[in-house]
DNA sequence: AAGGTTCCTAAGGATTCCGTAAGTACCCTC
DNA sequence: GAGGGTACTTACGGAATCCTTAGGAACCTT
């Protein structure tokens, strides 16, 4: 239920593994398919697809016939991706029956940000519940944020790190894993950036300053969320 | 489902009358009207109308004119009633607005399954109780917004783009989704447009300049809807 | 054709966010 | 413990975002 399926249509292999790394790490399974037959037999086959993300421009059967094959099979919310801002193909993209239509270049923000509202939109309401723990309450459809009952204001890159961290919560998620959630498989190198950020989270929902509660650092890899539990006291033996 | 209330609108007064014993027999509320004028009169007066029932031939202001101007201030569906069954004239009406176009002569039952047909139809998507907070009311039906008991003017656009955030209250809305839900998915990049038609609608339903009431802005998002809520007190670095 | 709305675009100034850099503190290995 | 690498903290200025206003185009009514 909560983990989607996305089926990823593109010709370009750098493409799809960008996306890829982009969807998975935002909580869907992805399955992937290089030309609009493969995207319509992947979905006669597969059937349990939720969304498909299509680029428009692929060799063979082009994307605005394999959009028209898809959606004669199967009401699936179809999100077209295209280069070209042309007023016409956007036109056909719709007539072929395609949900949504985006254009390159866009951030990773929107592309989710889309998928998201394109979900809620045809079925029903994909909603992730709130999450809670002692002291800290992030509720992500509000995008909010309350610290022992005091609401806290995060910018857009603080709340993006917290929900990725968040929903993996136990887990260690490395550094360039985080920074590719956040700014893309183009930044994978700025950890800095990412420890700044870090340092802003923490300044907002860490109450006592000398020894964090929910952000903790993995040395030499990344972070990992995890309330309550303290570290061990340190204890000389 | 309870007592729904029906606007008649007809010059014949025997006409109204059969009509009227027809309708409250079969459970309506009935309100008449003689004229355009008196039509748009009662709409705009009180009495939450739940269907207009539209003869198309009357004197002064025709009923093409009328539905227009009903349609201009409220969703409240329209059933025209009519003795031509040119295609000219029912283009007309459906361009003016109407919802179903009915020719005389007609059977009793054919007028009630269509009006239940159509209050089905319109109910099922469209009839939403209106909304009111500490200061604010927003009709949808009849597309009126009161602030403080003082009634507001909104065009169009302005009353959509309300409709959209208050029908998500407390959730923020993404400046893409609300384009695109005001203009279209062609104009999703046209944020500043966006802008201005917030500070329009802002400018008339907020009283207190300094301090938004109701319309949030959700910096790099979008904007969020949600009455009275303080901003989050920030912590001072 | 004149008057009135509504809406789009542009331009300014204000605000918020974020990337960079520089100094400090910490951790691990040797 | 010393040293090198890693992590934290803070601050500043550029960049992006947002707000406000106004002028004129496009549209509709009188």
């Amino acid at each position: 239920m909560t983990t989607a399926k996305i089926l990823l249509v593109d010709d370009d292999s750098q493409v799809r593994r960008a996306l890829r790394t982009t969807l998975t790490s935002a909580g869907y399974t992805v399955v992937e398919a290089r030309t609009g037959e493969e995207a319509v037999e992947e979905i006669q086959a597969e059937g349990a697809v939720n969304l498909v993300l299509l680029d428009l421009k692929m060799p063979g059967m082009g994307g605005i016939e394999a959009c028209r094959r898809i959606r004669k099979i199967s009401d699936v919310p179809i999100l077209v991706i295209s280069v070209l801002r042309t007023q016409e193909e956007k036109v056909q993209a719709f007539d072929a029956g395609a949900d949504d239509y985006l254009v390159k270049p866009f951030g990773i923000q929107e592309l989710l940000s889309r998928i998201h509202a394109l979900r809620r939109r045809v079925s029903g309401s994909e909603s992730i519940p709130p999450y809670e723990s002692v002291g800290l309450k992030v509720d992500f459809e509000r995008r909010r944020v309350t610290v022992g009952d005091q609401p806290v204001h995060l910018t857009p890159s603080e709340f993006e790190l917290l929900r990725y961290l968040v929903l993996n919560e136990g887990k260690p998620v490395a550094h360039h894993t985080l920074l590719q959630s956040l700014w893309g498989p183009e930044h994978t190198r700025e950890i800095q950036r990412l420890r700044v950020t870090i340092n802003q989270l923490r300044r907002k929902i860490e109450t006592d300053p000398e020894q964090v509660r929910y952000v903790h650092t993995e040395h030499q890899f990344g972070y990992r969320f995890e309330p309550i539990v303290q570290k061990p006291a340190k204890r000389r033996l």
